[in-house]
DNA sequence: CTTGATTCTTGCTCTAGAACAATACTTTGT
DNA sequence: ACAAAGTATTGTTCTAGAGCAAGAATCAAG
């Protein structure tokens, strides 16, 4: 099966596109694998491409002070990912990528999506859409995260990610929702 | 002076760009003034306008389900500021857009921005940089208060919107942390 | 200028969740 | 299949910050 099917739907939702439209974009697109726990990105370096799952995941994090990792994203199947302050301002990444299991994706360069940007329309409305997701999604996080309590988030993770508590390990989700493992562990045991 | 002035500024800081050029633009938005507590939009209502700030400033906040106001952003001169997700999707906004001083400011209606931004270059060049700077923004936002004790938290806000506290109420301060007045009155002893 | 209404401060108590510690359970590589 | 490392659970203690209460200061409208 075409490796390339997942990106036309995601596209083709967004704006209808013709199968020789696609075509002529789908080749800046590079097929790759990552193995689980590799790095895509470290801190330091500056965020020279965006990926588009295709099986597997990815998670985006940062180490603060105090050593502690805070995840701010997980990139599921179907969804674009990158560190977006980093490709856009050019400034080094604060934040690590990495795959979370063995990970298929599709790898854009930034002069590539950037190039396409300006001059594809269809893509242009690619970039807006991941652009107005990336806000969204982050507006909801703050307005959620704050001022709930651990199980009130609990339970609003797993409403919204249905499946992703047996699937992802509880120590990138008690980070994913700023509360220690251990809270978390005894949360669980509440959730039902 | 003319009022479009800052705004001029704004754009041909991100893109250059003519007199001529930015003449057939400005029509579109109007200049309006609020007085200090009006609302320039409430939680229900479809957000239809953008907003360029002159003079003042605006709190866009969320009301939660134990009646508490929840912060998220304050609009100062020479920033937009609206309701993004509302905007984007249509939906019925969650959040209130108030004055929080006399506030002096440019409106743009949806239409008219969306057209612009569909016909002119410049233009959407301006609402990729809205886009951009809001999601960096609220990521930024989402790490830095993340996991900080309440007066890291105040000391970053402190370098990061240099004479806020001053002019700003102190209950929309904390509201904007996370934090209860209460705990926000005693931190600011230990600032010094 | 006065008065009522917000807003801010400060003291005291209480609680959700962090920190630490020890044990059990899973993975992964050889 | 086994050892070693990583991950999850559970009990106990401790603390930052919430909640409540009461007084002081500031503001805004007639």
């Amino acid at each position: 099966m075409d490796q390339y099917q997942s990106l036309f739907e995601y596209i083709n939702r967004l704006i209808p596109i013709d199968r020789d439209e696609f075509e002529k974009l789908s080749p800046n697109f590079h097929f790759q694998k990552a193995k689980r726990k590799e790095f895509i990105l470290r801190e330091g370096e500056v965020c020279q491409a965006i990926y588009f799952i295709l099986k597997g995941s990815f998670r985006m994090y940062q180490i603060n002070e105090s050593g502690q990792e805070m995840i701010r994203y997980f990139a599921l199947e179907d969804k674009f990912g990158t560190n977006l302050t980093s490709l856009i301002e050019g400034s080094p990444s604060m934040e690590f990528i990495q795959a979370i299991e063995e990970t298929e994706f599709l790898k854009i360069h930034k002069t590539d999506f950037f190039r396409l940007v300006e001059t594809s329309p269809h893509f242009n409305k690619v970039y807006r859409n991941i652009l107005e997701n990336a806000y969204i999604t982050s507006q909801k996080r703050i307005y959620k995260l704050q001022g709930m309590s651990a199980l009130d988030k609990l339970k609003w993770l797993n409403q919204h990610y249905p499946g992703i508590l047996t699937r992802i390990p509880s120590r990138m989700i008690a980070s994913y929702l700023g509360i220690t493992p251990f809270t978390l562990s005894r949360l669980k045991s509440e959730l039902n």
